[in-house]
DNA sequence: TCACATTTAATTGTTCGCAATTGAATGTGC
DNA sequence: GCACATTCAATTGCGAACAATTAAATGTGA
């Protein structure tokens, strides 16, 4: 009884790799969600940097990075790319030097408003109802606390 | 009945983003495969194309790219620093003279059983059943497949 | 107070990821 | 057979992502 694959490769087979399903869906969404970004001049990891602003605003650098798990090393280039396209002001804080403080400005306000389409257009690429994606969601969302527990130990 | 914040607003919150769920799960992976992979001298990238290579060895550059999702533009310099670390041979095509053909080095051979502690690791660091895991994949692997195919319309 | 550690951003260097372009090889339609 | 389009890898340029280091501001203990 011939077989193309051995048994004990399983494991290292890319199509059992959950790692892999992640990563490659991470890229596939993010070509949905070029082309409706291109549209507000922002690349994808520019837009989650909005969402977080867009909530609350007037936030040191390390708080977006904490939300967003991304260091200075990534976010100061996005930030000043950012300020260059006149969405947000980045001063030192007064109290705490240390601290740069992002702020909107009111282009980066008025740029919430155009983001609002966003959402449903990539609702309507998934073509998956809202209640499976939340499902999905909050699983994906579970597995990557364990995984970054496992980091911080 | 003051709200921090308005339903309308709720489509744009990060937290209810599946996209970001997985951008930042793709980042956690990344973070615990990290040490595993260095032990290997690979990165994620790297490791991935190993996998595929594991497969099936001699194939062209183009069929790696169908397999990962990538385009040449990323494999070429990887393929490249890959081959500069003995792991993996790019010879033209005789048949097809467009065609680099990469096939994998006794050490790039050798490689995969060290890559086998790799798995079980990671299983161990998401700390959760096979079976959940491959459903979850499942599922990601479905949603991946229903947004590439609206890319590709 | 003063030495010392901690916190915070910024910087540097390496590796992805992709769009756009180039150039060579191949396939095709007439 | 020959113009033409197609295929494939390589290249260029830009924007992440992160490790490691630097430098300044702040906090802490003796």
């Amino acid at each position: 009884m011939p077989r193309k694959h051995s048994a004990a490769d399983a494991p290292l087979r890319l199509d059992n790799q959950i790692c892999f399903a992640v990563y490659s869906a991470a890229h596939a969404f993010n070509r949905v969600y070029k082309p409706l970004l291109d549209r507000l001049g922002l690349t994808y990891p520019q837009y989650l940097v909005m969402l977080v602003l867009w909530e609350r605003d007037d936030v040191p650098v390390k708080d977006i990075g904490e939300k967003l798990f991304l260091d200075s090393g990534t976010l100061t280039p996005l930030l000043k790319r950012l300020e260059a396209a006149h969405l947000v002001r980045r001063t030192r804080s007064s109290e705490d030097e240390r601290q740069v403080l992002i702020a909107l400005t009111p282009q980066g306000h008025a740029l919430k408003e155009k983001a609002r389409a966003v959402p449903q257009s990539i609702l309507a690429a998934s073509d998956c109802s809202v209640s499976e994606l939340v499902a999905m969601k909050d699983e994906i969302v579970a597995l990557r606390d364990r995984l970054n527990a496992v980091i911080g130990e």
